[in-house]
RNA sequence: GCCCCUGUAGCUCAAUGGACAGAGCACCGGACUUCUAAUCCGAUGGUUGUGAGUUCGAGUCUCACCAGGGGCGCCA
């Protein structure tokens, strides 16, 4: 927010080096780290670092503290500036918080739900995220790659990018075929009741159990298998049928999570082309054809030329000619491109364990002279597993459903809502307990390195205390409910005549840093600073609401902090939109 | 055997190569006649797995080791 001061400042510190014989320092602007103090600082250890290898006699750190002294005498304080200092071989520069206070406020009004949004960068990405399997149950473990992929989206439209959210169900595969096979024999005719999902799921499971008791039924399978392969109308049609009811129920799901897709790519449609694209392979000596003893596989390490494994071997067709995953997954990321060939990076958030097949897929497609492989990005995440590292298959029943998670997380939610706003609307109270539950059940996804192995327990899942989403919202809610009270209408802009305090400088400090945080976010695809930049907002304004009294209070000063609460609360709604998080009116 | 990830307070996690490593939970002690206490304040709690290296400076980068997890030709 303050670039245009930060480069003219810049530009007088490396006037300073040339006019002194220095070599051009490298300028790293960050926040003073103390709180309560408000601005920005350089480090000039570098600069006297670099002289040192120059061959001059110097202690660095001494050197750097002689840098910052000189150059502080050299500047002056620049207009916006309060006073500089030079500390420790930092150079610190104390805004005047007049002058930028007024201005973070004045923006955050003016902007509104555009504060912080970055400048249309023109530029395309997709991000493919929650990859469900129909015909099966959505779980807890479902949930990550849900939720990070909607928040980098979020992310990343937010910092000016234009993103395509792209789902890419499982809609073909053995575990299909098992599951038509048992309606087929035990509930033909039957339809779904409301909750599809659960209900899919269950026939699943069901099909499981009865394979795991007469495993010779495997044979059947298989020749179902084969009719579908053949396109026989009865069984396409009835696939159909019940693939649709399994999406509908995703659909379902996502809209309670607030999680939408503006395209769908389906497994089953890469099958043919991709089938198409691996004899394209062959026939360019990209792919080795071993059968009938062997499968089409790529060597990649061969062709590369690698005498280590690196990147192994790619197996891109069965033995017996049908399709797989990387079969598909090499005619989907093609399809991305023709679909889209302005795209300028194409995102896959696949867990961890598939970071080799990416990789491998990503390579062979380098190999094979499509351009835009490199614009292919693997996102892992490491999964969601329960107490004593069990991982949720649905096969197991190792599982905790979606839709008992958020059943549980809203149910509690309504009844702390009743507890503490008995006054609200039952409908009201309702759409409080869904933002809160939801919130809840998002913020800890989100607010963790993808790096890091989540363990599902009820406990931490549907907690509410502490850093969690309840909290920001919460504090959006004590802001709006100043505002109510306060008059809704903004007051003029008011500069600070007079001394504010830590409160208040740290509140106004971190709204500021909202567009930088955003930008950072982005640059590195991690949802997580926004979490954390939310919570710590939350937290300066919570710790503000206790200090310092907003109506009750004497001109100019009330005007000021009212303006205060209004450009709080929309980098609160803003953040929390960024997540994915409903900012509720009343909690 | 090769490769990847993780290791920070009792627990769950943060931390742009920079200034005193920060939060939450739990525990202990306080604050509702006030703009909503789903809040706030205070106390306790650390040889950042171990050892070396690079650097003016390392939780962060490099290497080795230890511990846990994952991946590695026809599963998805």
């Amino acid at each position: 927010m303050f670039d245009a001061e930060q480069r003219q400042i810049e530009e007088k510190i490396n006037a300073f080096c040339a006019a002194n014989g220095l070599p051009e320092a490298v300028l790293q602007w960050k926040w003073i780290p103390f709180s309560g103090h408000w601005g920005i600082s350089i480090a000039f250890f570098q600069l006297a670092a670099l002289e040192a290898r120059q061959g001059k006699k110097i202690q660095v750190n001494q050197r750097a503290q002689e840098l910052a002294s000189q150059i502080s005498d050299h500047l002056g304080i620049p207009v916006g500036f309060e006073k500089l200092e030079a500390v420790n071989g930092y150079l610190n520069l104390y805004f005047d918080p007049a002058v930028y206070a007024r201005r973070v406020i004045d923006t955050a009004i003016e902007q509104g739900t555009g504060f912080g949004r970055g400048a249309d960068r023109g530029e395309r990405v997709m991000v493919e995220f929650s990859q469900p399997n129909t015909h099966k149950a959505f779980h807890v473990g479902h949930l990550r790659s849900a939720i990070l992929g909607d928040g980098l989206s979020r992310l990343l439209a937010f910092a000016g990018y234009d993103v395509i959210r792209a789902n890419y169900p499982g809609d073909i595969g053995l575990h299909v075929i098992k599951w038509l096979w048992c309606y087929r024999n035990y509930h033909a005719g039957e339809k779904p009741d409301k909750d599809i999902t659960r209900w899919m799921g269950s026939i699943y499971a069901e099909a499981s159990r009865r394979l795991e008791e007469a495993p010779e039924l495997e044979a059947e399978i298989r020749e179902l298998y084969a009719r579908w392969d053949r396109r026989e109308s009865e069984i396409v049609d009835l696939w159909k049928e019940t693939r649709d009811w399994s999406l509908d129920g995703f659909k379902e799901i996502y809209s309670r999570l607030d999680i939408p897709f503006d395209r769908y790519y389906f497994n089953s449609e890469e099958e043919q082309s991709g089938k198409v694209l691996v004899n394209d392979l062959i026939a360019r000596g990209i792919a080795s054809d071993e059968r009938p003893d062997g499968a089409v596989v790529v060597k990649l390490d061969n062709l590369l030329g690698l005498k280590n494994d690196k990147y192994r071997v790619l197996v891109v067709l069965r033995s017996d000619g049908t399709a797989l995953y990387a079969t598909e997954d090499l005619s989907l990321a093609r399809r991305k491109f023709t679909d889209y060939p302005d795209l300028a990076k194409s995102y896959y958030v696949v867990d961890v364990r598939q970071s080799l097949h990416f990789q491998q897929v990503f390579k062979t497609l380098e190999i094979a002279g499509y351009e835009w492989a490199n614009r292919c990005q693997h996102i892992p995440y490491e999964l969601v597993t329960l107490p004593g590292n069990v991982v949720m298959a649905s096969r197991e029943g190792t599982v905790v459903l979606l839709e008992d998670l958020i059943t549980e997380a809203t149910d509690r939610a309504y009844e702390v809502v009743k507890l503490k706003n008995p006054d609200l609307t039952e409908a009201q109270k309702r759409a409080v307990a869904r933002a809160v539950g939801i919130g809840a059940i998002k913020y800890p996804m989100l607010a963790r390195e993808n790096t890091k192995l989540v363990t599902f327990d009820w406990e931490t899942a549907l907690d509410f205390n502490g850093q969690a989403a309840p909290y920001i919202q919460y504090a959006f809610v004590r802001g709006g409910s100043i505002l109510r009270k306060g008059g809704v209408e903004p007051a003029e802009s008011v500069s600070p005549a007079f001394e504010l305090t830590a409160a208040e400088l740290e509140l106004i400090d971190l709204l500021a840093r909202l567009p930088n945080e955003v930008q950072r976010a982005a640059g590195e695809l991690r949802p997580l600073w926004m979490a954390t930049y939310a919570y710590d907002l939350a937290r300066a304004f919570n710790d503000f609401y206790t200090q310092c009294p907003v109506l009750q209070v004497e001109e100019p000063v009330r005007s000021f902090r009212l303006r205060l609460v209004m450009a709080t609360r929309q980098a609160l709604a803003n953040s929390l939109a960024l997540l994915g998080i409903t900012a509720p009116q009343a909690m």
